[in-house]
DNA sequence: CAAATTACATAGGTAACCTATGTATTTCTA
DNA sequence: TAGAAATACATAGGTTACCTATGTAATTTG
């Protein structure tokens, strides 16, 4: 099989995952975000949507809904008035262990199911996902 | 890095790449159920809801679309006059040509940024996604 | 043959996106 | 250094892709 043609069904299959995860054990956009903040640490509303990849509308309504739920905080940027800095919470740190618990037993209990995927095949395919978003997307 | 966490990871990496295709290249619903009907051949509402993890009535609506498309037919089922089939067109084949010629370039294209990701890589990456998610979800 | 099951359709509602646009601040430039 | 351009967000309005609940017709079962 090409590299096309395992690319387009990457995709295609990712997408399935997705919602199947989505379906069963609940994957809201703020996951992605408070991810991002464990990862990079304190982050604007912009510099959030790009690393996400989203508009910076979507991503403002996004950690407004994290505010609420008191999982990030949002204070002025002291060095730019226009900006903001979003910065994950003790809670918000708390969920994210919480989440990264169940999706992680899910799947893990998935891929336990083939014996011929190994810890080295998942890591891959963590790499490749990661790699491909990574930096230009020219 | 454990299993449970690489598996988590792997959600959220794949829940990102999902966002990120859609954005530049659009990646509507129908294209997951053309490219299952292109993998199994005519299949009723609730086979493909099934297979694609979704609810009937999400499946019966996006059929709807597909068919309104032209890339795929309606008929009732001949043998199960409750049931319908439905059949992956010529003009659907080729839209799924399009695209996978489109998703495969974007993405192979990325890949090929990284040096260190193989087409090996790859394969082992579709193959964990699609392990993931075959058969029981119990 | 009545009851349960199955295959879809319809109705109504939500989450997560988007583009377009407005506003305040900062930076560049002539 | 004043005005123009750029930047960081917010708001408004709209779409897509889902969901659950429920109804209907056809099939299978007891």
């Amino acid at each position: 099989m090409s590299d096309s043609e395992l690319a387009s069904d990457l995709v295609v299959h990712a997408a399935r995952l997705v919602r199947a995860v989505r379906r069963e054990l609940e994957l809201p956009a703020g996951t992605r975000i408070i991810s991002l903040l464990d990862e990079h640490g304190p982050l604007g509303i912009t510099q959030l949507a790009d690393l996400d990849r989203c508009s910076q509308p979507t991503m403002s309504a996004a950690v407004a809904q994290l505010v609420e739920s008191g999982w990030v905080t949002k204070k002025p940027n002291p060095d730019d008035a226009r900006g903001t800095v979003v910065t994950l919470s003790g809670t918000g740190r708390d969920e994210l262990r919480r989440v990264r618990r169940r999706h992680g037993e899910r799947v893990a209990a998935l891929v336990a199911q083939h014996p011929d995927l190994t810890t080295e095949d998942l890591a891959t395919a963590v790499a490749v996902l990661r790699g491909v978003l990574q930096e230009g997307t020219p």
